[in-house]
DNA sequence: ACATGTGAAGTCTTTCACAGCC
DNA sequence: GGCTGTGAAAGACTTCACATGT
């Protein structure tokens, strides 16, 4: 809808793939570390350990920025520093504002990785007049009636936020209203946002339900194959859950992917 | 290295892909939602909108769970968020520790959506003697000293790390010899755990920093094509964060992938 | 001799488009 | 008529393996 562009091909940059960029902070990281030990260069293989990737994936992903190794001896470490600082545009600062000083917002910003790579808490913002101008690592919480004269005056074009889910949207909508054009969202929400805005989303409780997920097979495989044994073992509530499937189940008609599903549910 | 299997097909689920469980979540979510709301069936599109996806994923998706749907119709609501369910896991629940009680840890106990689905927060514990006792989020924080015994007695195969990057890693070393198969890290660091545990992280200032590589792309397109515009316009720091480059830079050598990236380094 | 940089192959993921069923 | 379920095509990402340069 109004947009004109006809599904671009989603947020790929000058040629850069989405994947290798996501891991660019990870090198970045690594070679952080080595440069203040003051480790003139790494190998390809050594810098992936470091990283936790495989060293054919980094020397791809570098081969996207250009040549900046040298053969036969392996990447100069402050060069390699100062040329995904700038890929990444971490050269220049980033004021970013939280909105949201409950628990997670008060966390996030007194959390230290912040400051440390070109970001700048330039406001913290809350709704709740109790905390207009308490400080909050140090810096003064401020009311969000003020929000638009705070993005606008300070130039922020990145948001963090940090809100319940029930508001998270509205002020998503009046950061990007005043804008801001990069979010990072914590609440539990899925937001919607225009055209050329970029949202990112950390999300705890869907972290935990894939570890699960996964915690779950590795229990299966012990004993048999078998999945979903017990879990309604209270016949009384779990029945109830259970609605008696999409109208009129014939038999055999569902079916997992492999035909091999214990079918749990109640016939 | 010391592991059998030839790499094997990464964390590849009884044929579910891993993409596709990374984004079972997002539907619970927008089912439950839908459920609390009383509504009884959606259809593919409707909740694909809802969950943030399009709709052709969605069902493909729901492809490799079986066959959940009634054509002409839609998926039945309940019915869906317990299938779901059951399959992530969340029919059972998982006791959790978390590790590091600061400004984070205290804010991931109060952390309602914890609770919500199936996970339980079974103990806090930190290293520092005077925090021990002390009641966060209404559960008194234990002392690090008693980490495996409480792991053992709880069953507790799930742990989150909130603390500090620098003890991170025999923290999780601890977790991992005491049972615990899945990991939360919030450190930044990387952690290296045998074969058979899974880890996800979270990191803030990765998030940040991928944002503000396509932040200063937007920024780069207003303008011409051009990138590295200003960035290092007060040469004399810049200048000396870079290295001479690797050996003896060959005039024209060092080229951006498309050959076109305006060199913006000390010649 | 050694480690980068990269075509080519392989794998995973998304999207298309339509057969099948209600 | 409408909507699911799914082969097949397209695309993105990873891994291989070796030519290339020092």
């Amino acid at each position: 809808m109004a947009t004109g562009r006809t599904h671009r091909p989603a947020t790929r940059s000058r040629g850069i793939p989405e994947a290798t960029v996501a891991r660019l902070p990870l090198y970045l990281r690594a070679l952080t570390a080595l440069s203040e030990r003051s480790v003139p260069t790494v190998s390809s293989e050594e810098l992936a350990a470091a990283a936790g990737v495989n060293s054919a994936k980094l020397r791809k992903d570098f081969s996207y920025l250009g040549s900046y190794g040298t053969r036969g001896v392996g990447y100069d470490v402050e060069y390699l520093v100062y040329q995904i600082s700038r890929e990444l545009g971490l050269t220049q600062d980033w004021p970013v504002v939280i909105v949201g000083i409950g628990n997670l917002g008060a966390a996030l910003a007194g959390y230290g990785g912040f400051a440390s790579r070109g970001f700048r808490v330039a406001a913290l913002i809350d709704a709740d007049p109790a905390m207009t101008g308490k400080p909050v690592a140090g810096i003064p919480v401020q009311h969000s009636d003020d929000l638009e004269k705070i993005i606008e005056e300070d130039g922020v074009s990145i948001g963090v936020i940090a809100t319940p889910a029930g508001v998270a949207q509205q002020v998503c909508d009046r950061l990007v209203a005043a804008g801001v054009t990069s979010i990072l969202n914590f609440a539990p929400t899925v937001l919607s946002v225009p055209d050329g805005v970029d949202v990112r989303k950390v999300d705890l409780s869907i972290e935990l339900q894939i570890l699960a997920f996964h915690e779950q097979r590795k229990a299966g495989e012990e004993s048999g194959a078998d999945t979903g044994a017990d879990t309604g073992s209270e016949a009384g509530s779990a029945a109830a859950a259970v609605p008696p499937a999409p109208r009129g189940a014939t038999g055999g008609s569902r079916k997992g992917p492999d035909g091999d599903v214990p079918a749990v549910m109640p016939a």
